[in-house]
DNA sequence: AGGGGCATGTCCGAAAACTGCCAGGATCTG
DNA sequence: CAGATCCTGGCAGTTTTCGGACATGCCCCT
């Protein structure tokens, strides 16, 4: 029941717009767009003055992923409920190009009737754009949502290719 | 904002029974009887090896304050509300032997109506027998209520003498 | 004397509201 | 008649809201 906050942060820029990006004790904890959804707001906690390992890598590998190369990702401390982080980690189990549905990730975790549920706490994913939230879309493939504007979904599902 | 946390505890015996304290960074946060109520429950933080200072004042203080002796209080460092820091704070001025009621309490602190308010704050008092929570009486010089039960704030008062 | 109402800050539990859903049926098009 | 659209109801987890209950005491009314 340790509670995690948020320790360090760091300003990246993006082809979709900056973001800030946060890091926990054990790891990255947010990334948002300035102007998304359930922003936490101006955090108050110091800035990176660039030697952070967790926020270089997370720099590091937004660059890479918009430039197309491939990448590693940083250790991850999303702060949520069980169910939530529950989730997010699904998220990461989708391949780029690969869209699956809500209701479709919802039986994945044995849950097939909480695809409802499931779409809450996608949109409450606190790292964006490196755990892919914007990679499920609607029974029907519409795109439904997204916490950074459904533009900027739409942007990233097309930059990925695939079956969009 | 910064959320603090106990960071180490220690057990401490008294002739009313057996508590348990516990530090944070800054000073005492906590001291409980085994059995009292708002009691926290078994803390997820190691024990004490004995050697730290502000752990080892509690047990001098409190061993003192039981034998009559004078002595003086560790750092303090209880969690909770502005209000409710303001009403432990209060209670520290109220001398042994002079206990005060809930209502002149209040008063003191510019807040007459806000008696009954002041009444759950008291409750609400981590820093047991050392924050002198057992002081405050009803108007009518009832004992009204104490989280380790009435009983043990009969004793404190009547081992504090005076006009009890 | 005794009873009822009110002010005040906090916590806690219950209940309602809110989601980045989806399947099924009714309604509306060519 | 075959789709495309729209509406409806039920789903499950989380968040927000709300109503009491408190370690009281004063005032007003019977």
């Amino acid at each position: 029941m340790t509670a995690h906050h948020h320790i360090l942060q760091r300003r990246v820029d993006s082809p979709l717009g900056p973001l800030t990006a946060a890091r926990s004790a054990a790891g990255l904890s947010g990334l948002w767009f300035d102007d998304q959804k359930h922003h936490p707001g101006p955090l108050s906690v110091p800035h990176d003055d660039g030697s952070d390992p967790v926020l270089r890598a997370t720099a590091e590998a937004l660059a890479a992923y918009f430039s197309g190369r491939p990448f590693t990702l940083p250790p991850l401390d999303p702060a949520g409920t069980a169910f939530q982080r529950e989730v997010w980690q699904a998220l990461l189990t989708i391949a780029p190009g690969q869209p699956a549905t809500y209701g479709a990730l919802a039986g994945r975790l044995g849950r097939a009737s909480a695809a409802r549920a499931l779409g809450a706490a996608v949109g409450r994913n606190p790292i964006s754009v490196l755990v892919p939230c914007h990679r499920v879309v609607g029974a029907d493939g519409s795109l439904t949502g997204y916490a950074g504007g459904l533009a900027r979904k739409k942007a990233l599902l097309t930059l990925e290719g695939g079956a969009a």
